[in-house]
DNA sequence: GGAGTAAGTTGGAAAACACAACACACTGAA
DNA sequence: TTCAGTGTGTTGTGTTTTCCAACTTACTCC
């Protein structure tokens, strides 16, 4: 991931300038807003109605509704019409919005260690410990660290 | 993570409104405004000079001086002097910075999967094969998922 | 000297955001 | 049957961020 090897001998860091074709950015762009990550976090916890994501998140009603409509569009979020007259929505993770666990819970654990004094929340494993998550190579079941993880372009 | 239980039979969805005491929220305060995690991927890639970070990410000059300057007050990189008068810093991740591996992993994973088209990288593990990292508890090995994890609140 | 390089800073226009008030269709109580 | 209350947004009005280009400062190299 870090500084890695690109051709043998080429590295990230010595390509020429110029905004990089990247999927971190790709991400952000449907994920990164403000409000977006928390408003889904609430869906996820099973949250379905906009006035109480509204009031666990803390975003204005406004940009709220603007995330969500932009979350819907990207397919990571889908409302289902529970009235019609007036119009009234439940929202719903898509598969797409589930396969950020991963995301949410590497971004929960960074915060417990780097950004709050002590956690107010402990996030339990079904084997009782408090999670601690190890990253593994789905092949090869050996640990998937910084320095085990190289990048390479993909061929056109 | 999701839906989850905090004490028997109380479930996050049914808590009281108010904003949530949260680590995924600390996290984003710190990582969560554009350009922050791009910039951190690039310092991560082994990019040290403002310019090249510029170039790498297209962030502004004017923003990506404030991303860094809040960064380090963050203590998730350090600025290294390398020339007084005038001074000028080479940009290098602390242990917190790199700590965010998993972050950046799990949402360059997702994008590749949900927001591109086709990955421009192909990230390789140390076995030889594309990245495709699982998830597993560090105390008992097995699978963490969206389902055996559950949150408790932290007791006072 | 003079050109080039590096790392910001500044100023002004454009976009995003916050907050309060409003609109609308319903629901249940007086 | 009126009338307050609820849920879900939208609108209007300022404030704050962001973007972009130009400027500054102090080197280094020719």
């Amino acid at each position: 991931m870090t500084d890695p090897e690109l051709r043998p001998g080429v590295r990230m860091a010595d390509l020429p300038l110029g905004v990089r074709p990247c999927s971190l950015a790709a991400a952000l762009d449907v994920l990164g807003e403000r409000w977006s990550l928390l408003a889904l976090r609430e869906i996820g916890y099973g949250v379905r109605r906009f006035a109480r994501i509204a009031g666990y998140t803390g975003a204005s009603r406004d940009i709220l509704a603007d995330r969500l409509r932009k979350l819907e569009a990207a397919g990571v979020i889908e409302r289902r019409l529970y009235s019609e007259h007036p119009p009234r929505h439940e929202y719903h993770l898509t598969e797409a919005g589930r396969e950020l666990f991963p995301v949410m819970l590497a971004l929960s654990q960074w915060g417990d260690r780097w950004a709050v004094d002590s956690p107010a929340l402990v996030r339990r494993h079904s084997c009782g410990e408090p999670v601690q998550v190890d990253l593994v190579c789905h092949h090869c079941g050996r640990p998937v660290t910084h320095d085990t993880v190289h990048a390479e372009l993909a061929d056109a």
